[in-house]
DNA sequence: GACATTTGCGAAAACGTTTGTTATACTTTA
DNA sequence: TAAAGTATAACAAACGTTTTCGCAAATGTC
C-alpha cells in the first residue's frame, strides 16, 4: 500500500488469488517447465484480470539487470546527436532495452556525475560520446566493473576499449584534399571546443592533408564552442585580422552554418568568393538554399552499431574483448566549394 | 560476486569494516541525526575509500522512488523535441534526476510498450507528447496509479489532465492572420499526420482564422508525416492538382523546408510567388539562407516547465489538482512572406 | 541517589522478485 | 509390490537497501 492508499498488485496478491504459493506465480509467468499449463493458464488469467505489472526494480535487484542503458552525449540540440541516438534507442527498443538519456554539454563534471549515477541505478552498459579527449574517469569508473562500455564518435588510445566511430582524422583530410584539389590553398579551419577529441582530430587531418601539398598552415587553428554562434564570431574575427581565406573548413556543420552566415554578412558571397565545407552532414545541409558540402557520418549507423555491441556485451559477459568498428566518411559534395 | 567475479562494494561491507551493524552505515551515509559525528566521519572515510556506490535499485525498491522520470516523445529527430527534451533534463539534473528517453516514432503501439516498461521501471513520473488525439490509453495506464504525468505539447480534454502546452489552436490562427493581413486570400495549408492532436488545432485555427475574414477553405487540407519529404511531396501535389496558392501554411517548420523545396524547384520563387509560414521556430529557421517566418514556441521553456511541474507534483503526492500552462505563441516574422 | 530523559546504536522486518532445494503425489519399472 | 523415477508445487533464502522499534549507556533533574 503506497501513500496514496493505491496498492499495486504484485506476485504475492496473485498466488493468494490462485491459491498457490507466490513462487509458482514466478514461474508461472516466466513459462518455467516445472509447471503445469494448467496452473500457468489459470495463473496468467488472474495475472491479466488483475492489471499485475512486474516490478522490474525488485527483479533487478536479484538478476543484476536492469534492461537498461546509459546513453551520455555531449549535446542533443546538435542534430548530429538525435541521429545517433535514435540508432541506439530504435535498437534497444527492439531489444527489450530501455535508454536513459544524460547530455553533458561538454563539461566534464556532468559527464562524471552521470557516470556515477548510471553506475548507482545499475544500467547493464553505457554509450558515451565523451566530451573531452581525456577518458581516464571513464575508464576508472568502469573497468573494474562489469559494466560494459562502448564509446561513439570517439576512438579511445587505449586498445581496450570497445567503440564505433568514424574516422575523424579521415574526416579532415578529406575535406582539405578536395578543398585543395579545387585549387585551394589559402584554407582556414573553425573549430570547436579546443579539447574535443574529435575537433582535435579532424584538425590533424586537415593539416596533414596541407602537408602533404607541401603547404604550412597559414591560419591559426581557431576554438570556440560547437555552435552555430561560435562558428560566427570567429569567422567574424577570422576575416577581420588576416587575409580572406579562399576556403573555410568548419569543424562540424553547425559551426560552418555559422561560417556562412558571417561570411555573407561580410560583404562575401559562398562560394563565389569563399569556398566553405563542413563535416557530419546533418540534415538540414541538404535543404537546396543550403546545400553545404560536408563530409557525411553514418550517424543512425553509428548509434545502432553501438547499441547492438553493447547488448551483445551484456549477453556475454566473459568476451571482454573489444570490439573496434571504424566507419568510412563519404565525401558530399554540394554547393558551397568552388573551384579556382 | 557477480558473473565475473567482480564484488562491488555493499552497505554490508563497510558495517563490517567499521565493526558497526549496517543500519549504521545506511544511517550515517544518511546524515541521520541518530548517530554521532565521530562515527559518521568514520563511516563516510571508509564509503570512500572502499569505493562505495549505493545500489539505488535496492533503495528504490523500499522508498519507492527511483528518482527517474519517463519523457516520451515522438520524434527526437525533429529539432523541436530536442529542445523541450533539453529543457527537461536540464531541470531535471539540477535536481537529481534522470530521464529515460521514450520515442514513439508516432506510433501507438511503442508509446503503449513504452507505458508500459515505464510503469514497471518504477518511473517517478511522466513527460509525454502523445502521438495522437486519442490519449485514452494513457489515462487508463496511470490514473488508477499515482505516477504523475503530464502532457507537454497538447492539451487534453480531460479536465483532470496536467499539461504545458503552447495554444496551438492560436499558432494556427496568428500565422494565417500574418497572412491574412499581408492580403493573402488563398492560402493552403499543408498538415504533418492526420491525426496528430497538435496538426488538428493548427488547422482549425487556421480555418477559424479564415472564417473571420470571411473565407471559406479553398484547398482541401493535405496531410502526411512530420517530414521535410513530406512537406515537399505534398506541396508538388498541391502545385500540380490546384490553383497556385499565393501562400502555403505548413503545420510545421520542417513541414516548411519541405514546402519551400517544392516551390522552389516547381518554379516559383519564395515569398515572390508565394509566400510560405511555418509553426515552431526551430533553429534553423533563423539561418539567413532560410529565414523562415513562423510562429514561434518557448521549447526549452515547455520541457523546463514541465519537469517543474512533475517534480512537484511527484513530491507532493497528496495534491492531486492538475496544473495547466498555456503559453503564448510569438510571431517570428521573417523573409519568407510579403506582402500582396 | 533515584528517576526521567536523551544519545547512539543494533536487531529485524520489509520492499517484490528469482531461484535452489525440498516435499508431495503420482507414474513407471522390474 | 516395492523401488525408482517424474511431475508439480511449496519453502526459504537471497538481492541491497531503509526504517521501526527497542535497548543500553550516558546524561540530566530534583
Amino acid at each position: 500500500m503506497n501513500r496514496d492508499g493505491f496498492m499495486s498488485v504484485t506476485i504475492k496478491d496473485i498466488a493468494k488469488a490462485a491459491n498457490v504459493s507466490y513462487a509458482t506465480v514466478s514461474r508461472a509467468l516466466s513459462d518455467h517447465p516445472d509447471i503445469s499449463e494448467e496452473t500457468k493458464k489459470k495463473i496468467k488469467k488472474l495475472a491479466k484480470d488483475m492489471g499485475y505489472t512486474p516490478n522490474i526494480v525488485a527483479r533487478s535487484l536479484i538478476t543484476k539487470a536492469t534492461k537498461t542503458i546509459g546513453l551520455i552525449i555531449p549535446d542533443i540540440t546538435n542534430p548530429f546527436f538525435p541521429e545517433v541516438a535514435q540508432g541506439v534507442e530504435g535498437y534497444a527498443y527492439d531489444n527489450g532495452y530501455t535508454v536513459l538519456l544524460c547530455t553533458t554539454n561538454w563539461q566534464i563534471e556532468r559527464e562524471e556525475r552521470y557516470l556515477k549515477a548510471l553506475r548507482s541505478k545499475m544500467v547493464d552498459g553505457i554509450i558515451i560520446a565523451p566530451a573531452i579527449d581525456d577518458i581516464s574517469h571513464i575508464i576508472c569508473h568502469f573497468n573494474g566493473g562489469d559494466t560494459p562500455v562502448v564509446f561513439v564518435t570517439y576512438s579511445p588510445d587505449n586498445p581496450d576499449c570497445s567503440f564505433v566511430a568514424t574516422d575523424d582524422y579521415k574526416c579532415g583530410f578529406m575535406a582539405t584534399e578536395y578543398l585543395l584539389k579545387l585549387g585551394h590553398r589559402n584554407i582556414a579551419y573553425i573549430g570547436g571546443l579546443e579539447n574535443s577529441s574529435s575537433d582535435r582530430r579532424r584538425f590533424e587531418g586537415h593539416r596533414e592533408a596541407l602537408k602533404s601539398y607541401g603547404l604550412p598552415l597559414r591560419y591559426s587553428p581557431m576554438h570556440g564552442q560547437f555552435k552555430q554562434m561560435s562558428g560566427y564570431e570567429l569567422t567574424k574575427e577570422l576575416l577581420i585580422y588576416n587575409d580572406i581565406p579562399t576556403a573555410i573548413l568548419a569543424g562540424n556543420d553547425v559551426l560552418a552554418l555559422g561560417v556562412i552566415q558571417a561570411v555573407e554578412e561580410f560583404g562575401l558571397k559562398v562560394p563565389d568568393n569563399v569556398s566553405v565545407m563542413g563535416i557530419d552532414d546533418i540534415s538540414f545541409a541538404s535543404f537546396d538554399k543550403i546545400s553545404l558540402t560536408t563530409v557525411a557520418q553514418p550517424k543512425g549507423e553509428i548509434g545502432r552499431l553501438a547499441a547492438e555491441i553493447i547488448i551483445q556485451k551484456i549477453n556475454n559477459p566473459q568476451d571482454k574483448a573489444p570490439v573496434k568498428k571504424v566507419l568510412e566518411p563519404r565525401l558530399i559534395i554540394r554547393r558551397t566549394c568552388r573551384s579556382i
